[in-house]
DNA sequence: TGACCAATTGCGCAACCTTTCAAGTCTGGC
DNA sequence: GCCAGACTTGAAAGGTTGCGCAATTGGTCA
């Protein structure tokens, strides 16, 4: 595969791109897994949850094995679970500095909902533009 | 929100998720560079770079400023250097332990044993179509 | 001031991802 | 053998993302 890796760390990074993925690699962190275990763990149809995980499996992040009636699925590269480790470092230092920032400005809006760390400086948000259709 | 911890993690990783985002922050990793050095670096539409650089400003992983005619950018949070040398170990691992299983998967299919399970394990390989690279 | 250059933004189209419903496979128990 | 439980897969709908082109902004320099 020479096609330039930096397709091949998209994909990885993009594998951990979704909340179900994110959740069930944490709990995989810490113990194997069954399916059903998962599905009490995680707000999501069983379907779903089966997709997401097919997913993790194709890029080789998870691996299944069957055992009795039940399937378990366990981390294949123990280096997951530093690569969740920096992310949430850097998730950390990013809001820090967020709100580091945000104190510098006037003060917040109308605090409806606190526990929001969202300056309007820069939300993490994605983009949520026009919608007309 | 009890868990919008989960979805802030996943839009980091999928912020990452990109091809020339990934090789944006490597670059700026190394040292800050301005949007024509970038260009230079990366065969990419200008519209198509600055758009990448916003996706990466929205998040708060680079900064920008203007110095003289040119603008520049630069890492905001070191920790990102470490996230992404930690999706580089693994990918490594990842693509070794596949390479390790292909080496067994050599000899030609005769399943006669009832017990066995088939591979369900998938390369890495991307199925969409990559247009340019 | 006005020409110019570096970057960014708006927009339409195509590709992609996620969710959901329906149907199928595999195991163990009756 | 047949049924129930645990999972997986296939396909369609709906929302989101990325790319290239054209148009603009912000700043520098003659």
């Amino acid at each position: 595969m020479r096609v330039p890796l930096y397709q091949a760390k998209a994909e990885l990074f993009r594998t951990l791109g979704h909340p179900a993925r994110i959740r069930i690699l944490e709990l995989l962190s810490e113990r194997d897994h069954a399916v059903h275990e998962l599905l009490a763990a995680i707000e999501l149809e069983a379907s779903s949850l089966s997709q997401q995980l097919a997913v993790l499996r194709r890029t080789g992040l998870v691996r299944q094995q069957r055992i009795g009636g039940e399937v378990v699925y366990s981390i294949v590269v123990p280096a997951t679970i530093d690569l969740l480790s920096a992310g949430r470092n850097v998730l950390r230092a990013v809001l820090a500095d967020q709100d580091h920032l945000a104190e510098q400005l006037d003060p917040p809006p109308s605090p409806s909902t606190k526990g929001a760390r969202r300056p309007a400086t820069a939300p993490l948000t994605p983009r949520r533009k026009t919608r007309s259709a």
